[in-house]
DNA sequence: GCTCGCTAATAATGCGTATTACCGGATTGA
DNA sequence: TCAATCCGGTAATACGCATTATTAGCGAGC
């Protein structure tokens, strides 16, 4: 019953040609000698057609070509149960992207998390020999793991910024620096001179990024930075009043929402006795919640981009002829490492600071 | 600089085998004739575990084994750009399902769009191969396609309930009926006797199971339908109030938010004057909007129940042994056809009918 | 007559695995 | 002693495709 399905060998059967001559015409390719006449060519052409013939990816992939299908590693649960929707928003854009590529999309589900964090061991290796080329995202990474990517030649991007050893690492990332950095001039453009950095300062990129852009941001206006670094959101407030702060730049994993709250709690209204720019979108959008000023990271933009940069190095790399002239002229768009401008959001928790305070830097 | 994988000779050569010896011992079976010594057996186990071996999935498949690859195919975009993220809370499910099952997801993201929705082509067929099977979401389906299905015995599963042909056809659904029963019985427990139905009566599955569940509950209480088929919410909303209906049922795709704003705007007041539940999950949910009552859809659930039916399909078909000892005893939760049930919502949009209109059926 | 050079293909091989067919030596049975 | 049986494996092949090496035919030139 499960008939098979049509082979080159098929196709060659009704053209009356060999199966490598089928393998040729499709290719377009006629490597050195190997010549097909033009009728011969519409023979084979015809029977592909009335066969309705495509090739199997498979086949293709164990004999050196590509399977036209990429894969996406993250490191944590890709749809997470519970939580935020994190990798949600990126998948967007790299379905998009695959759409337009004419790619299929392999999602590597079946690596053995350990501790809730996905490994990608040598089991997984061989799993990613189905995909052309992966997508990597999540913040962890682990040295081993990237030096065999690097090592097999295997064709991959990550999806962040990549600080340590980045200069190898093909990567799209968010453009953290410049758009804290933007964050702290919109604050002193409204007047405020004392502003602070709420949260711990991980070793995360996003964070570093974060804290370079308040430091260069203040140091280009002459103010002094003033890092919060409290656990808790208590202490944290009771901290920015206690330094009279009239201005605070937070991220987003560091609970605005419930700072705001324990703010007002203890008298200071938001933002009018203290502007909360939030670096980033809110991890939890309460219904009817605080409408943020801040930055919003282009996730969707970056998931194309890097199936795009991904695409291109598959292609780089597929092809193994001619590899000098290759970045000849590099192809806009397709650097090995972009960082893409995080947008202002307008919002509503940032305004003048109250007057007696602070002063506006220039009164129109 | 791209060293080659380890492969089975390479194990074998360091074992001081043949490759089908690693062959044999990997996969635990001696068919029929071939009989290996615990001694070597052990060397091969040692070598695997000094080589780090693993199975490369596309030579398995290619040779007639499964890739543990399983596919997703949507006849929308997965991951659309604007509007509801309809699929995410499936993937939820089958992404969880995935890992429990140690199974990779293939996301066919490149089959041929047209007019916006996504075709199975012959093109599509192929690539399918690289899979395992495959899970279908989405309303559309074309006779041909499935035909095609059928006859190459390619294990497939789709999630909602198929209705027409659905004989053949596994499927994981949703009981629209039940769910839409139970909110009838819900609103003349609370005493309502004038119960109308809004939206136009489409031919999808979930709408027909509406319908049906919404006749067999008025007729079990002795009232008679009351079908509001209007082209906008204004016209819907006048004719409600034309009837004197104290509740209506809608579906999400029915903007119950717009038809609830318009009778409030000419005058009555939901839930005090209307009742309204809401026959499944809002689409747009709005921020501070109504908290409705109604029923949800256990997406997630239906996610996982339909790759773990999936999975049994194709181990069914993949062990080509003993076809008939199969389904000697059903194992629970993988029959071809399972209908979930849809917890209902408690809400705030139900409330019994203002008195002098209708009475409450039971005084406590 | 024989080689050279060109066209138009085909035969053969490899990719990594599963599987079938076969084989060589040792032990047993008559 | 010779065949039958059993043990422990190997060789060969198929899967569907890409690619390299090779071949057959034919007209021209020496």
């Amino acid at each position: 019953m499960p008939r098979r399905r049509i082979t080159q060998t098929d196709v060659a059967a009704m053209a009356g040609v060999s199966q490598a001559t089928v393998s040729f015409v499709l290719n377009g390719n006629t490597p050195a000698g190997v010549r097909i006449g033009e009728e011969t060519r519409q023979r084979v052409l015809d029977a592909i057609r009335i066969t309705g013939y495509t090739a199997n990816p498979l086949a293709q992939r164990l004999a050196g070509g590509l399977t036209q299908i990429l894969g996406v590693f993250t490191y944590e649960a890709t749809f997470p149960r519970a939580g935020r929707d994190f990798y949600g928003p990126f998948l967007v854009g790299i379905e998009h992207a695959a759409e337009r590529l004419g790619v299929d999309l392999l999602l590597f589900t079946s690596a053995p998390a350990t501790g809730g964090r996905r490994q990608l061991t040598r089991d997984g290796w061989q799993r990613l020999g189905v995909a052309d080329g992966c997508l990597l995202l999540g913040q962890h990474e682990d040295r081993g793991e990237l030096q065999h990517l690097l090592d097999t030649n295997y064709p991959f991007v990550f999806i962040g910024k990549r600080g340590s050893d980045g200069g190898r690492l093909p990567y799209v990332g968010a453009d953290y620096v410049g758009a804290t950095t933007r964050q702290v001039h919109r604050l002193t453009a409204l007047g405020h001179r004392h502003i602070g950095y709420i949260g711990v300062r991980g070793t995360d990129q996003p964070t570093l990024d974060r804290v370079e852009g308040y430091r260069t941001a203040l140091k280009a206006q002459g103010l002094t930075p003033s890092f919060v670094e409290a656990d808790d959101v208590a202490a944290a407030a009771a901290e920015i009043l206690a330094r009279s702060l009239t201005a605070v730049v937070v991220a987003p994993e560091n609970h605005p929402e419930e700072l705001a709250d324990e703010l007002e709690r203890r008298g200071a209204r938001v933002p009018v006795d203290v502007s909360v720019l939030l670096l980033g979108q809110p991890h939890h959008p309460r219904r009817g919640g605080r409408r943020w000023s801040g930055f919003s990271v282009p996730r969707e933009e970056m998931g194309v981009r890097a199936l795009y940069l991904l695409s291109r190095l598959v292609a780089d790399d597929g092809g193994r002829r001619d590899r000098e002239a290759r970045r000849a002229h590099a192809v806009p768009g397709t650097e090995l490492h972009q960082l893409l401008n995080c947008p202002d959001v307008e919002g509503a928790t940032a305004v003048p600071p109250p007057s007696g305070t602070d002063r506006p830097a220039r009164v129109p």
